[in-house]
DNA sequence: TATTTAAATGAAAGCGCTTTCATAAAATGC
DNA sequence: GCATTTTATGAAAGCGCTTTCATTTAAATA
């Protein structure tokens, strides 16, 4: 493992030298540098990331921390950061389950802080005043789906309520009227936007929004399932469910076609995020995709932005999302 | 941020004390580690890892390096691998797509080899003398689904060809006789191992192999719907297919549904892995399930041993597949 | 040609730690 | 109670880099 001064030995020349070709901080003679980038290719040389991290207190790193989010989303998510990350020559370190205020705090002082040039933060069971707390305890953040006004350029989101349109407007089109709404865990701004979404729909169409019809569910299949069940157990018959995600999607689907509901037939279902497996349900599922891999791309790039100290980042917009119609959907009269 | 020299003022005790009492190196007197104790809290003091890493040589990180492989798979596997790997303060550098031995190489030389104390790695699309030559650039490694005779302690696999023997006898059981297999992609261990024991099994119960029931896919879910339809479209009919992978099974499972196919009414089907959507198809898939989670933890262990120096670890037996039993198969007569 | 300016390089300090080595104080053995 | 071991601590070197500062050399200007 060649060191720095093996190379200035090799190039002959003094290591300030063999510095300045590295990081082309200065200007060095043409056959200067010719010579140490042989040296260096010789001795198969590469830097030491925590020599030099100590003295620039930089390290090239990204850490990506989600709470508990479920592996058909962040795993997309995962791999465009990484692939934006690597082509700049970052790294990425991600951890994955911090269920609680306390175990993000814990990852935050034990892991980002003293490693990483910028946060990707996923605050999904956190509170906006949680994400401030943990602000001032590490490196520069870039925040997944929530929006904190004090960081209008480093907030990632879609347009959730745009999406639920796009789904519930979908549904009124193929002639829908009673559409019942699996919402997601409650105090969450996803499901405050896509529900509101849900409502703004309905009013322009001029149907009334019916509270027997909007069922509280979790973000998970367990909780669509549930959700379902229950939604079939109240009198209120409906002929379309819009799903807040797909996984609850797929619970209700389970949960109709073992209460001998068809799908689409007697009831119509639409999700939410268009995950990997989306398609492959039976039927397959209509869902409002969010465009995860771009907003992964940007996502990195605010980071990278971040980590080379840049501030006063232009305000972000909204992803808009779009959606994707596949087979859940049918048409009624 | 705090440094040791401020920790080591405020308590009144030299730097060496400090490191001392940090890293328990040797006996220090009650009163001054409480001292020093008490100026790191208040000063809330986390050593930094680059000063640290630079004189120890160890950067308590390891990193997982992937090749092509589907986000349902190597989602729970990061999950259970960085669940391990936090509770002994290690931290997860990811590094996805590596297609090519190229990128593979590049990333062990830009990445991997002076961030890391160990590298897991999943070979898939790798031969055993890439990974030996990967070897030599890189810290010490653990394989996952993969074996290399000179590394008996870090190869953590499970036992493929079992696997596929408790799909195969599982169909056999129900009446199957005419089971045919879609395979994985050729000259991959993964793929040769998984039709040995469909050959197997076949065996012996005494059903010839016939190479018209025996179709290529490549391990993606448009592969087994190819490989489907080219089953379809050979006249050899049969009542069951064991697909080598689940992503296969679920094109397999649409392509026969398009075909007009009943599963399992008309063809069973059984998957091997067991990912997340498993139980989301419909039917459920039947299944041979990997314990990823238990493999994850092992890897972990195996990783850090190493990044401890340690060598000649014990030689790992593989882990044992188990049939989930699911929908997707009926019983013939 | 003499002088100023820019380009090219090296010496040395220092980033925040760990780790020898040396030394002082306390505990042990005879 | 003195020599010896053990315990407790500090001073200082050094890990591999970047960066300032000083110095030399070459180019540009008058």
């Amino acid at each position: 493992m060649a060191t720095i001064n093996e190379v200035s030995a090799l190039a002959k020349v003094s290591i300030s030298t063999v510095s300045r070709v590295i990081n082309n901080t200065a200007p060095v003679k043409e056959s200067t540098r010719e010579r140490v980038f042989d040296a260096m290719r010789q001795l198969g040389y590469q830097p030491n990331l925590f020599a030099q991290g100590l003295v620039t207190n930089r390290t090239r790193n990204i850490s990506l921390v989600l709470t508990d989010l479920t592996s058909a989303y962040f795993a997309p998510l995962i791999k465009s950061l990484e692939r934006s990350l690597r082509s700049a020559r970052y790294n990425l370190t991600v951890s994955i389950e911090n269920t609680t205020y306390d175990e993000m705090r814990d990852t935050f002082l034990s892991q980002v802080n003293r490693r990483s040039d910028a946060v990707i933060l996923f605050p999904h069971c956190l509170s906006d005043d949680e994400i401030r707390s943990l602000r001032e305890e590490g490196p520069p953040m870039v925040l997944l789906n929530r929006y904190l006004p004090e960081l209008p350029g480093q907030c990632i989101q879609i347009d959730n309520a745009l999406g639920s349109r796009f789904a519930v407007e979908h549904l009124i089109q193929q002639g829908h009227r009673h559409i019942a709404c699996i919402t997601g865990i409650s105090n969450n701004p996803e499901t405050t936007e896509r529900l509101a979404g849900y409502r703004k729909s309905l009013k322009q169409h001029g149907i009334p929004y019916q509270t027997k019809l909007v069922v509280e569910g979790d973000f998970t299949v367990a909780g669509g399932y549930d959700a379902a069940c229950r939604l079939l157990a109240g009198n209120k018959p409906c002929s379309a469910i819009f799903a807040s995600n797909d996984q609850m999607a797929a619970g209700a689907m389970k949960a109709l076609r073992e209460n001998g509901k068809r799908v689409p037939g007697d009831i119509s279902l639409v999700g939410f995020d268009d995950v990997e497996y989306a398609g492959l349900l039976s039927p397959s599922l209509t869902t409002v995709r969010q465009p995860v891999e771009e907003m992964g791309h940007k996502a990195a790039e605010i980071a990278i932005a971040l980590s080379q100290g840049k501030t006063d980042l232009p305000a972000l917009t909204p992803f808009t999302p779009t959606l994707v119609i596949r087979e859940s959907v049918a048409s009624v009269e």
